[in-house]
DNA sequence: TCCGTACCCTAGAGCGCTCTAGGTTACGTC
DNA sequence: GACGTAACCTAGAGCGCTCTAGGGTACGGA
């Protein structure tokens, strides 16, 4: 910096206010600090950046390594974050490291926000956490005062999947749902709402997050009597359960019409083209850095819960009822 | 910290000493200091320990954020870290986020080493990082002089996949293979000289990393005439292929045998239940991290280059050729 | 002419650690 | 009893930024 700062002919407060890119030099000035950073290939060092300035204006971000979800979610926060004027910093859990210890990780860095990704922590836990730092808990309901949230609308989710089920013929409508999984009791909700106002019958199976649950849940489902379409709890689930479908010489949808949630790639892929819920994850990381902007701002605000509508994302597994 | 000194009644260097966990000071103190800590709940602020000593300590890893692979190498990398006095820093690639941007923001830090997770950089790229930090590839191979390489032995897995088939009675073996993907060409080389050696004859189909590749080789194999066992790139190549053979009707591995790469827990999973390669994902993070500690020491040293064995997974995919 | 204002710019004090250099104490040795 | 040694401990100088407080300078209005 000092060598920029003499080959440019400026002092250094003046380099840091070019590169932070602040207004208060001249345009001349400007270009000269920019012109020697650039000869110089200088880049101010982050460390030192972080903690010179008193508030760390760093948000930290707790996600799951292995949720093909929270990496969306990661990636549309990197997008949401840029010219906000704060940094983002991630730590991943996973089965070898937990929550805790990743949130620990980032209040290390001071960060004044803790961005958790459907995180699994109590709701003790979670308050514990907000004592130490804004709290926003992406992907999940917290009933807590002291949390944001900001979360796709599952009511809604799996109301827009079985509204449209019932629209292309079908009744026997069963969900294959997601146990005590972060938003599973929101989508059963919806889905025993609609199906109520519409006049059918509900009927529960036990699923669950993972291909192996929606695989088992599809035996259930092959032995009795047989629904005509499925609402599985995500896209994941759905993919085993079609996969079990098909090695029982089902056709899907002729046979058997499946609904997922999320759209991951999966639902995308050629070998499934599954009518899913789409989450609107850029909205969701435009919340996020509006609420954890907000929060560092003023700490003591009251939570605030944001929900964010989904779409449905219309593939071929949801085909006509052919024997309506 | 200071609080912690006075409330200890030592000096902030002694309390430094102890937090670090390092030699030099006496029980009794590391006992009081550690306890005053806990009463303060005093967590030394990373930021200022990074900027603090003098050469960073610090491995930035630059990882695919959609990559389920890179998941679980960072989660080894996590744990293998633990205890070498070094520090890991997250930068994720995603479509939005290339790997030169997220490489930079690791430069930003000061990281002393850059693992890159399968890079899809170019080798001119990845000497001018070099220039800059020591790097080491993981998952790929680069024939640079200045770059580290850990990866798995390619070949070596394509022959133990081609071997197990051969034994279990298979002749007509396709490779569904990668393209130009990192390794793919290894997994190649190791089918062919497998084969020849087995005095069989070769034959490749054009697949890819994705689900998408393996329904469309799979429409391949169906067409002309059909082997009896595949081995693919990948797991996901593989799930393609197998969703599209049982659409077909085809049952795995009763009329066609199928073996994948990587042993992703789609492969575990029920509805797959594939024969696959296992990487080594602890071992290789073993040998990143040794490399990256060795690297921090003497940078000039000449480019190591491990190669990590993988081993065989046998699942159901695999099964004897019931025509041989 | 003098003052107020706006705009640039700079000196220098932190930020919260680490780490070197040196001080103190206790103990064993000759 | 003087000296060497080892084990502890501390003062204080960085690390490379940011940011506050204040100094010029130029310009317009009274």
């Amino acid at each position: 910096m000092e060598h920029v700062a003499t080959r440019a002919g400026v002092s250094r407060a003046l380099v840091s206010i070019v590169m932070r890119g602040v207004p208060g030099a001249s345009d001349e000035n400007r270009a000269a600090v920019m012109r020697a950073a650039e000869e110089l290939s200088y880049r101010p060092d982050q460390r030192a950046r972080l903690l010179g300035r008193g508030r760390s204006q760093t948000i930290g971000i707790s996600f799951g390594l292995h949720d093909e979800n929270h990496g969306e979610t990661v990636e549309s926060l990197y997008q949401a974050v840029e010219g906000s004027g704060f940094d983002l910093i991630l730590s991943p859990n996973a089965p070898t490291r937990d929550e805790i210890r990743a949130a620990e990780a980032l209040l290390d860095f001071r960060c004044e926000t803790l961005v958790l990704i459907g995180p699994s922590l109590s709701r003790r836990e979670l308050d514990e956490l907000a004592t130490r730092a804004a709290v926003i808990v992406v992907a999940r309901s917290v009933a807590s005062p002291h949390v944001d949230v900001v979360r796709t609308d599952d009511v809604l989710g799996a109301r827009l999947a079985i509204e449209h089920l019932i629209e292309v013929g079908h009744k026997r409508i069963v969900h294959v749902h997601g146990g005590r999984i972060a938003s599973a009791a929101e989508r059963r909700a919806g889905y025993r709402a609609t199906m109520r106002r519409a006049g059918l019958e509900t009927r529960l199976v036990e699923g669950g997050r993972t291909e192996d649950d929606g695989w088992r849940a599809g035996a259930e489902l092959l032995s009795a009597d047989r629904p005509t379409a499925v609402f599985a709890y995500n896209d994941q689930c759905a993919a085993g359960l079609v996969a079990r479908l098909r090695s029982h010489g089902l056709h899907v949808p002729d046979d058997i019409a499946i609904v997922g949630f999320d759209n991951t790639r999966l639902a995308a892929s050629p070998s499934l083209t599954l009518t899913t819920v789409a989450q609107d994850s850029d909205a969701i990381a435009k919340h996020v850095i509006e609420r954890a902007v907000a929060r560092a701002e003023t700490p003591t605000a009251p939570a605030v819960k944001v929900v964010v509508p989904p779409h449905l994302v219309v593939r071929e597994s949801s085909g006509p009822n052919p024997h309506p």
